[in-house]
DNA sequence: ATCATATAGTTGCTATAGCAACTATAGACA
DNA sequence: TGTCTATAGTTGCTATAGCAACTATATGAT
């Protein structure tokens, strides 16, 4: 069976290609595109733990702990121990990271735009809902 | 805009699920998704240098290299330098590297069945398409 | 033949992914 | 109170990704 009938195959080819251009739309803002995702849910709701972050995002903890510390370290972020649960750390967005939300969303939206250009919205669609149900396929087994 | 709304960040998250339940299914092999990418490829051609591989897979020479490093030190390629073309290095299977290929193939394709499950033909040729058509968006961005 | 440039491959660095092992704290229960 | 178990987070390890700098060889122009 040939390499690209696998989805697998070129699913991950289009995830580096697609990574690789969000990376250099956020590059003026000293994030990378991981980084960014957490800043997106932090600007909708700060204050909330690592775990919560890593639950949301779909990611590993161990990760988003070592993302976190970064961005405290380039001063995006800060973190503070649970008052009732001293295991847990809050997550608070810093004035500089508050700043580029809206500095970022026009690139951002631009971005997106170029993913789909040449599509109808309904292919688009198409497209999201075939992705789950493959993502479903796969994720317990 | 919501975080889910950007295709890159949907098309992270199957990659992952995705390369994960690929994993599990050559695992039994003792070789990784990537590492069973060039595989394939050899099984079709062997002699090929480390350039054409990086070419053919879309991947990074320098981690073609690396991969290739660890196939040969697991023993299921071997390199041998260009006769004409010094700097260059020609990749042959051994044999055991020609063996599992047969024995892969089965879970392989299961492997790509359950992925798919639920979706029709034309669904999956459908996806194939948009996922090209967006892939040639970004590509050179 | 010589010299400049191009090419194949390697090394080193930083990023995320994911797993196992570990620390510290919380919570439940005798 | 003391103990057992669950949970939040960290550390360490190995994998790929991608970029820059480097070595060695090849090639083209003069």
């Amino acid at each position: 069976m040939e390499l690209e009938k696998y989805i697998g195959v070129i699913v991950h080819r289009a995830d580096l290609k697609l990574n690789n251009y969000y990376q250099k739309v956020v590059n003026p803002f000293d994030i990378t595109v991981d980084q960014w995702e957490i800043l997106v849910i932090l600007w909708e709701k700060e204050g909330i733990t690592q775990k919560e972050l890593a639950e949301r995002l779909y990611k590993d903890q161990t990760n988003i702990a070592r993302m976190l510390f970064k961005l405290e370290k380039k001063g995006f972020v800060h973190r503070v121990t649970h008052e009732t649960d001293r295991r847990s750390l809050r997550v608070y967005l810093t004035p500089k990271g508050r700043e580029i939300k809206a500095e970022i969303l026009a690139p951002s939206i631009e971005a997106y735009k170029k993913t789909v250009e040449g599509l109808s919205e309904e292919e688009v669609e198409t497209f999201r809902r075939i992705l789950a149900v493959m993502y479903n396929n796969v994720k317990d087994l």
